[in-house]
DNA sequence: CGCATTGTCAACCAACTGGTTAAGTGATAG
DNA sequence: CTATCACTTAACCAGTTGGTTGACAATGCG
């Protein structure tokens, strides 16, 4: 329930859907997180620490390296809670091409 | 761009969400929506002001009255956004049984 | 062992959030 | 015109967020 509250919050910032989508090509390292972004490892740490915090993120440690990898499962809350305004949308598109692609994207 | 961020922190209250499911009903006063909510009507204000910033509320005034309704055009950039992670849901349900219902809603 | 690598923790800070109460504004009913 | 209704604005407050730096811990290489 207020799951999704930790949902929309994590992802209500830039630097951490940037992490995600970088976690969409695969596991990384935290240190590789780093670099990107114009901030502190610190920073990214406590970026990661909301993220898997709201379980968006495994972070799993082998050795001394931390390795994080996508979960995506809490979004099927978030989509599902959306599902409930497509309804609402001003000209009514078909969802369906939204979604799935009319004919690329 | 970072009008995600907008609409994700907008979206990441509990107030707010169901102030906007209130609004699914059609337009409401303001004075209609502190009602249900055990809190002032200067805090429903706010928070209907931070929906309106976000765009997902219309506010529009006629005579003294504040009436707000449902815009969820933004939620539309949101639902593409996370389109881009359906391939990393676990199981991978089926996304058509999850948006459109597998036999009725 | 000794030391670099990888990352956390603690302390600090400024800015924002979500709530309050009290005062102010502006439209309408009488 | 005055009072009331429907809000907004202002001031305040505690707690959170997003960033910093510096010290610490743990792993693994040589």
């Amino acid at each position: 329930m207020e799951k999704l509250n930790e949902t929309f919050a994590a992802l209500s910032h830039e630097t951490r859907r940037a992490i995600l989508a970088r976690l969409k090509q695969g596991e990384a390292r935290l240190s590789d997180l780093t670099i990107p972004f114009d901030i502190s490892q610190t920073a990214v740490s406590k970026h990661v620490r909301v993220l898997s915090d709201a379980d968006l993120v495994i972070v799993e440690q082998r050795g001394r390296v931390r390795y994080c990898r996508l979960n995506a499962e809490p979004m099927k809350a978030v989509t599902e809670w959306l599902k409930d305004y497509q309804n609402f949308w001003p000209e009514q598109i078909d969802a369906a091409t939204l979604f799935f692609g009319a004919d690329g994207d």
